[in-house]
DNA sequence: GTGAAAGCGCTAACAT
DNA sequence: ATGTTAGCGCTTTCAC
């Protein structure tokens, strides 16, 4: 037996009313007599009618769904902004498609055609940095595009963010006022501007204020994951660094847990300070002090940013700025 | 200025061919001459056409899209299936739309419903349990579904997962053979046939091989998270268990630093074993020993089942079970 | 308040 | 090898 779709001609046939009246009651049009209503809703429940989304997406020009290019959804950071993206997306009857992109430029442009190809009302990007390429995807669609948790120096797209500069600078600060006179900085890849144009430089600001000489042998690039911090620790180390403000927590946990394995006590002997306050933060021991970016909301305001630009409402300002703090716990003194 | 969507039948004309000519070029098909292929093809380029994969579906009724629906993408678990998942689903060309349903039968209810609007041609479920209604809304439409990393009792859909049973009797084992009298099971709601009626079954068939009596209060439920973890070890310890297998990653940690916290010596006084070997049990001090469920591979294989079930290709074993192992770390003597 | 009819952009017979 | 022509299931004017 074939799948046998029964479409809405058969409720109006059924109802004896026009498609129309059926589409205007599916769609909450108010011009509908109540008596019409009840008996189309009537009938669309007995045939178990259900809207074809495709057919309604073609017809209309929207399809209440948004693509998300995360980098990868096994990383704590960018699963928590995913989670208040998707609730929010929810919220406002819109579904999410996940691509992963592995910050991988040429996967990301092949990516955003697939989704602008699917017709999404709105893209999320959560990579680290627009390559020109994908910025040119961007611009070329009239598609809304949020960042969340990134900055985009050319303020192009719509963003949500926390005050990079400020945070890694104050984290820097409280670590050079505890007393340490090498505090290194270990940052994912310097191609990408939130790092280079922004931690960067929040951690040069601190250092001058503090009077202590920029010393670029304290600078540490890394990947996004736990080996990678695993096997820093070793270069820290020799590089005489007493402390370090890492920009990943996965990262930041491989330090710590390098520096206990190797009989270093933190943070009697060494500090850290990690920079995303994930569940991770809370699951090392000893507990980690970190930035405190509020993950979920980043995701959930960018959600709700990109909402308003889909429906074309009017934006008093396309980059928003969240607050931090930063949550003292057992990493530092 | 209006987004000016440019169509098949823009490329149509400015080739001088058909629009079904165009259709061919763009889906591959061989019967298009060379040179014709190669002016369409280049028309394209210039105008810069994309085609729109909402009308695409609407025509053809396949969407390339498969519906994911995910307790919570926040979980190392849950993301390490759905890592696999998009990965192999990128690799036959279909997106993902991701959904988050909390466990919540009302919701998961909701989240189908909206998925198979959206017509998408597959659905992998990742909720621990079908409850009845989804059942129903399963069986009701035509669209295959598969579930990864989870069991259906009743073998009504596809499924990929490894044999709990076996999985958790094995580390039931050596935790009673390392010379331990009082294990406890540490599961996550026993409402889910998976904890009921497999896990917790291969708990009490270890525990009768070695001819253990079965003690109802080493029985602890859980929810699956790291707070749940951290608060269960006061109970553990007035059981008086002297370890536990757990069934989820996050609570295992959480219970591992409960002991520490509490002057407990892991292993030697209390051991442990997890059951998902996420990241998370090589981040802990001591690492975790783990049952080592191929978590990246269950979802890929899933999808890739899933796929077969879209083709409507020959399945010859529509309940696949994928090897396990335990991996030894330091939470075990 | 309701209906008729023209698309939305594409695929899939069916012809040629 | 290529063109013609119906739809796919719905929304959206425009009439009435």
């Amino acid at each position: 037996m074939e799948k046998q779709t029964i479409t809405i001609y058969d409720v109006a046939r059924e109802a004896s009313v026009s498609m129309a009246t059926v589409s205007r009651v599916v769609n909450g049009n108010p011009n509908v007599k109540p008596a019409t209503r009840k008996k189309v809703l009537e009938v669309i429940d007995r045939l178990d009618y259900r809207p074809n989304a495709v057919a309604r997406g073609l017809a209309s020009k929207k399809t209440t769904t948004v693509g998300l290019i995360i980098p990868d959804v096994t990383n704590m950071f960018f699963s928590s902004l995913a989670r208040g993206i998707d609730d929010v997306a929810t919220m406002y009857k819109y579904n999410i498609i996940l691509a992963n992109s592995d910050e991988n430029s040429q996967k990301e442009v092949q990516v955003v055609n697939n989704l602008l190809a699917k017709q999404v009302d709105g893209l999320i990007y959560m990579g680290h940095d627009i390559s020109d390429s994908i910025r040119s995807e961007f611009s070329r669609s009239k598609t809304p595009v949020v960042l969340a948790g990134s900055i985009d120096p050319d303020q192009q797209v719509g963003s949500v963010n926390i005050d990079y500069i400020a945070a890694v600078a104050a984290a820097t600060k409280q670590l050079l006022t505890s007393g340490n006179k090498r505090v290194a900085f270990v940052s994912g890849p310097l191609t990408e501007a939130l790092n280079s144009q922004y931690r960067l430089r929040g951690y040069k600001k601190a250092l001058d204020e503090a009077g202590v000489a920029y010393d670029e042998s304290l600078v540490f690039e890394s990947q996004y994951s736990y080996q990678s911090g695993l096997a820093l620790f070793e270069r820290l180390q020799k590089a005489k660094a007493t402390a370090a403000i890492v920009s990943d927590d996965e990262v930041a946990i491989g330090i710590l847990n390098a520096a206990r394995d190797a009989g270093v006590k933190i943070p009697e002997d060494f500090e850290i300070i990690a920079s995303n306050n994930t569940k991770l933060t809370e699951m090392s021991r000893p507990r980690m002090t970190s930035i405190d970016q509020p993950l979920y909301d980043i995701g959930a305001v960018a959600m709700r940013l990109l909402t308003k630009m889909m429906n074309k409402e009017e934006i008093d300002e396309k980059t928003i700025m969240l607050g931090y703090d930063i949550t003292e716990r057992d990493s530092t003194k």
